[in-house]
DNA sequence: TGTACATCAGTGAACGCGCGTTCACTGATGTAC
DNA sequence: TGTACATCAGTGAACGCGCGTTCACTGATGTAC
């Protein structure tokens, strides 16, 4: 029998260190910079010590990189709140999702202001795959709405471009969040009074299925 | 009497026409790359069909160039905004403030898109100058729903808020409006129910002084 | 009215530097047999 | 068990190019007197 195997480093686990020293460089460096594009090869690789070459081992070009930065930090951030909404008591479902959110950015301060930055950013394929990230978290709180609150009577459609909107408004809070670390308490539980202001103004203007 | 007077080209009205140029094309191409500090000098000066040295006639570098873009367009939007405020009859002042605000985007496409970038872009005093412009908008919003509408007992600095986070998603949302020309009049209607919601939902959980 | 002078927008050549990219190389690790 | 081979991360030197910046210049316009 031939027994077939992948080169040793493609299987799953063991990432050439290079790989994440780029990533990571590049992560603070996006950072500050506020956008991937802005970004020198020979810069990231300076700031994570290797050869200018070792950039081309593993990325195209800075758009490759920043994809990988998009689906990975994506991945984890929809994985979390999964999670979260699986655990989540009924009726506390914007809190924790809030809550959620805000201590992911907490973790990953410098990757979600570089993502939150690439929302608008040169990158279209970064900003179409960040939109992809924002409606399917759009649809896990509208699934956590219809399953734990009352229908209220806001068509499916409606209820998600509700949804929608406010995941933007708290992603953008985020970099507030993480900036200004005097005022965090502040800010969650701002971003959770309008994820209230939301659904209640939703219900009123859009509600038993006028829209 | 001794006759004091500036010298010509100072005298407002007749700017040089370079200037004027330079201007213009750092803000296409700044809308393109969704940044200004990635713009370069000579790259604008091409733009503009001028001598790269020319910049150096009317801005020191690239931040003083945005800077310049931020105010004047800042002023234009902040005197339009006002205006239509006094000249709005009661009870719409949300519709007619984001049907100009839109409008407004419309005849600006360019500006807007590289400024609303700048909100969240690389450097901190454009970043600043804009905050403080949303502000701006925000308390002109304010006073016409004190001014307008039936006193719905949320308090000064709550209300501030509110109408600050909306002007941010407004803002937002005006990028999707002039880039999806074939959905403008969805998304302006969509940012009319956002703003009624927001009063709404807001009148709900901040009402009667509530917060 | 005429002339000399100051101001200032815009030009053109030149500089040193860091950039992205290419090429040929090393050295470690794992596999075939 | 040992040996030959393939794979792949990382290196180092070299390239041509566009960049920001400096300097000395031109030419138009307006002012002083």
């Amino acid at each position: 029998m031939v027994t077939e195997s992948l080169p040793t480093a493609v299987v799953s686990g063991d990432e050439a260190a290079g790989r994440r020293s780029l990533i990571q460089a590049a992560i603070r460096l996006a950072a500050r910079k506020r956008s991937f594009k802005a970004l020198g090869l020979r810069e990231v690789a300076r700031e994570a010590g290797l050869n200018p070459n070792t950039f081309y081992r593993h990325f195209d070009d800075m758009e490759a990189l920043a994809m990988t930065v998009a689906t990975e930090l994506g991945g984890q951030l929809s994985q979390t709140l999964k999670a979260i909404r699986a655990n989540s008591t009924r009726s506390e479902a914007a809190r924790a999702t809030v809550a959620a959110t805000y201590r992911f950015a907490a973790d990953n301060p410098e990757a979600v202001i570089a993502l939150v930055s690439e929302l608008n950013g040169a990158y279209p394929r970064v900003r179409a795959h960040l939109r992809m990230l924002m409606q399917g978290v759009a649809r896990e709180i509208v699934d956590g709405v219809r399953e734990y609150a009352s229908d209220n009577g806001i068509r499916d459609e409606s209820l998600l471009k509700l949804a929608y909107s406010l995941v933007e408004q708290l992603f953008i809070m985020s970099i507030d969040y993480i900036e200004q670390n005097n005022r965090r308490d502040e800010i969650e539980s701002w971003a959770v009074t309008l994820s209230k202001i939301y659904f209640a103004g939703g219900a009123l203007l859009l509600g038993s299925r006028k829209n």
